[in-house]
DNA sequence: TCTCAGCATTCGAACGTTCCAAAGACATTA
DNA sequence: TAATGTCTTTGGAACGTTCGAATGCTGAGA
């Protein structure tokens, strides 16, 4: 028999353990059982008991479980105003959103106010034993809601590592350097020599310090030089186009840009010299937001694994939350360099 | 004395209803009338109550309250990839996450899988009492989900009317029609007459259809041909580039585009051309995503009043939750014309 | 036959709140 | 004084689940 499409609407409210329990001539304790430590029961009654939920369409309440377990299986995520307009967020949301259900978990969206992470939103959830624990994103330097979650023993994950000042708790985070590290061989193996970055302001940024920190060992261990090759912006395409230019000036073959957005920028300016993206000078971004695919000629970029960030967070969320007294967890995973039109062979003679 | 800063992690669990009567000699229910009907008090009693629960840093507690209230104060939202990469969605989801919160409820994610809207996520939300009801957005042609939750009872409003059949439930939505209408406005009051639009395909898109239909009847309005005026494009700044080359052929001297996408295609044809957006060719785009305002020369857009639709999907949603029988309420908002620099007067001589 | 495990199931209580009905306090009126 | 009414407060039960302890059942060993 298959199940009946909604039998709560049926008649009445919604069907309780109970319920289940007398329909399948069972204690209510049993049905819990079946549920919760299967096992436990004879197979005999397990198919009995099973038969009746299927029939009458049961489900848990969650409030009356949350109520006696002191477990909501909720996680608390503070949404910030776009001020940083990644287009980074709302995929790591999505994939968020997807690990949490798949381990039986769910977000709980409460509105960061903008200009700062406000604590209050955190303390209010908390008051109210709503969640059981919180993803962080979005962390600045000095942010203080490590320091303030970990006072209060509150297991939180950050997807983001601390800029400044010492680690704070478990993170997961996508290291940068790696990937512009990648994407230098990437060039090195199509015969490119001079290399630029165009990166923002030294200091700002942990992570586009951090991008600019790959781009320059990986230099390094090709034994190129970096000097004159490091251009500086803030995110903005008309700021990255005229901060590329003295790259191009110095004759470089290659630019690796700390975010797609200043790639746009490079784009503008070749194209303003009648240069084409690709063929003559490579152009690679970071963040493969979804205009690099729509940008002519395609753009390189650096993919963040959102969904790998997205199932490690709630992993080790869980896990700090079933033993609040392990030692931190920190995951530092690999982008991918997703390589499309605007990176090609170095012209020829311009290879050294 | 000021309310102790985490009284709850100081000794044993949280503080409950029956902690805070004891201390302020009532019982338990006077306890709860505080809170919750204030005025039944004798404003002495209520002066003690509200001072043990400051002092104490009482909370109720969530579950508890769902449990015998059977109200969870909870929304739901399925959130889907950003297939179509809307830069609306985000700054949507942080309206709606504000609205709620002022409103006392939260929103809660649960993960809808790519490829049209499934309809597990709702059943199981739903199932297990866990929400009071739905926003919905992302609503596509024959979308099931308005007609599911109509049929089982369930609160809904859509972040977008029903563009095929007849209209199902609670919606807001953004009049695009408006919007691209203003647009005209804008540019016929700078001189301009050779007005052409930049849209998707007819009829894959309600939303795309109406930004066009707005264009069409301003246009008539003034007396000005739309003939040879309308192009097709894909969602891709190379087909759009390709899709405006014969409008600018025919002589527009203005484009309106359906979306910032196209307008960056729109912008690459006129750099191809030698042309500058705003002094050659004025260029009005849609939706105002953060790219409009970095681009150069900046990009005049028309912006989504996303702040007020999320308040107002929230204030009807509880009117439905409130009363599950009253009639539709459909709300159409209008966007606002953001000028910039991609539009200004009509080249001398290309007026008439 | 009796005791002792081991297993499967059940019983009673508890989680923290609000609903409902009833009780108490107090002033007003007959 | 007793009856009536209004205003404020209280007691008991219920929401649906899981915890901990206790029960009944079965067969093995003494």
């Amino acid at each position: 028999m298959p199940r009946s499409s909604n039998p709560s609407a049926a008649k009445g409210g919604p069907v309780t353990l109970t319920q289940v329990a007398r329909r399948a001539g069972v204690s209510a304790q049993t049905v819990s059982n079946a549920i919760n430590s299967p096992d436990m029961l004879r197979p005999e009654t397990l198919e009995r008991v099973r038969r009746a939920i299927d029939e009458m369409g049961y489900r848990p309440s969650r409030a009356a479980q949350t109520l006696r377990t002191r477990s909501s299986r909720l996680i608390g995520y503070g949404i910030q105003p776009a001020l940083s307009s990644s287009p980074v967020l709302d995929r790591f949301l999505h994939a968020l959103s997807q690990a949490a259900d798949e381990a039986g978990y769910r977000i709980l969206l409460f509105a960061s106010p903008s200009g700062g992470p406000a604590l209050d939103g955190y303390e209010e959830l908390l008051g109210q034993h709503e969640v059981d624990g919180f993803v962080l994103s979005g962390t600045e330097r000095g942010d203080p809601r490590q320091a303030w979650l970990t006072k209060r023993g509150v297991p939180f994950v950050g997807f983001g590592r601390m800029w400044s000042g010492r680690q704070i708790g478990d993170w997961v985070d996508v290291d940068g350097a790696s990937g512009t590290d990648a994407a230098v061989e990437h060039l090195v193996a199509r015969g490119h020599r001079k290399i630029a970055f165009l990166g923002w302001e030294r200091g700002v940024s942990g992570a586009g310090d951090d991008r600019a920190e790959g781009w320059q060992r990986a230099m390094r261990r090709h034994g190129l030089s970096t000097r004159g090759r490091r251009g500086q912006s803030v995110n903005d395409t008309d700021a990255a186009r005229m901060a590329v230019k003295p790259l191009l000036d110095a004759g470089a073959t290659a630019v690796i840009a700390a975010s797609d957005m200043l790639a746009l920028g490079c784009y503008q300016m070749l194209r303003e010299r009648g240069a084409l993206p690709g063929r003559d000078v490579s152009v690679v971004g970071f963040d493969d937001s979804p205009a690099a695919e729509l940008l002519s000629p395609t753009l390189t970029s650096l993919a963040q694994p959102l969904e790998e960030v997205g199932r490690e967070c709630v992993r080790l969320l869980l896990d700090r939350i079933a033993s609040p007294d392990a030692p931190p967890e920190r995951l530092l995973l690999e982008p991918s360099l997703v390589v499309r039109d605007s990176t090609a062979a170095a012209p020829h003679g311009a290879a050294r």
